[in-house]
DNA sequence: CAGATATCGTTCGCATACGAACGATCTTCG
DNA sequence: CGAAGATCGTTCGTATGCGAACGATATCTG
């Protein structure tokens, strides 16, 4: 299903962000070594941050497939949440969906341009801001669920299932 | 050394990205199931995007408290890069250190802005704008070095020696 | 050589992502 | 009650991050 991964499809080349293959030429500055250091034993490529990085880029990619383009991971994380614990503060919902503040009150703001939640004031509680899903942001989330599911399985299928399990293990462990 | 891993440090609570401990008296919506499924089966927290997403994020505050500040993750994978090949094309240093192209025009006219990059016109093809390293930028990145490393080992600090191994494996995989 | 195609850098728009500062409001404690 | 401290939402500035469109240039093909 995603066999090229969606990479150099076939003459030409799209514009997207992807590794140059083999080490075109490139002399590496600082040479002498035969081990696979390429300076002063820092590789780049070898870094947990970079390796992140590459693999949300990946998932981003995958994910928008799966969607379509319209929602974007963070929207979803949104939907979700609020699906799954009910109505709920912005604040909260930002703590819960692992969003600052700043990027959680956007975020909310164009799903509430789309019509897929609700805000209204707590009345105990003058400060707060309540989010929930709209009937359309529920029916919504019912309806691209197996989009999620789809994203979630493309981004592990090059792992099998002891590697999957071990992978989430790890990343919940440096969460 | 990062002892409290920088989250509610003590009697107050810092505006941070960070998840709101246990279940704070949430009920969560659609019950009657034992199993540890919120709804439907599907449980954001159990997701790799959002796995990832926040372990970049805990990356990211590590970094910075290792760099104090100044240099951000992109930005020093830049320097990094441009340290191991030399000087480089604008778009291939963009696809080495896997940023879009106009990311990469971002990062690296920053970079210029403060003097540690050099960049200067291909003469034999005037479409290419090579970048490389300034005295200071290499400097810069001699200085940090060590910082870069540290950042490495706070942010896989939790797991040990194996599952290190199996992580970056993983994710490079998935890559 | 000339047209088609590909590549490179730039720009624009949009969506995260976070620190910092601010005012409004709630809670706590004297 | 009243001041101090904490929390909530908003706003601003900065930095990624990417798609799309554009013009300039290089390469390929007939």
């Amino acid at each position: 299903m995603f066999g090229n991964r969606g990479r150099d499809a076939g003459g030409y080349r799209r514009r997207r962000v992807g590794r140059p293959e083999g080490n075109g030429g490139l002399k590496t500055a600082g040479d002498g070594d035969e081990e696979p250091v390429g300076r002063d034993g820092y590789v780049l490529d070898e870094q947990v941050g970079f390796l992140l990085r590459q693999a949300q880029q990946r998932h981003a990619v995958l994910f928008a497939e799966c969607f379509g383009g319209d929602l974007t991971p963070t929207q979803w994380a949104v939907l979700a949440k609020l699906a799954e614990i009910g109505e709920c503060s912005q604040n909260l919902l930002g703590r819960y969906t692992a969003m600052d503040v700043a990027t959680i009150k956007g975020v909310v703001q164009r799903l509430d341009a789309r019509h897929l939640v609700l805000r209204r004031h707590d009345p105990d509680d003058r400060r707060q801001l309540l989010i929930s899903l709209s009937a359309e942001g529920r029916s919504v989330y019912t309806a691209r669920l197996a989009d999620a599911r789809r994203a979630s399985e493309a981004t592990l299928a090059p792992l099998g299932e002891r590697e999957r399990a071990i992978l989430l293990r790890c990343l919940r462990t440096l969460r």
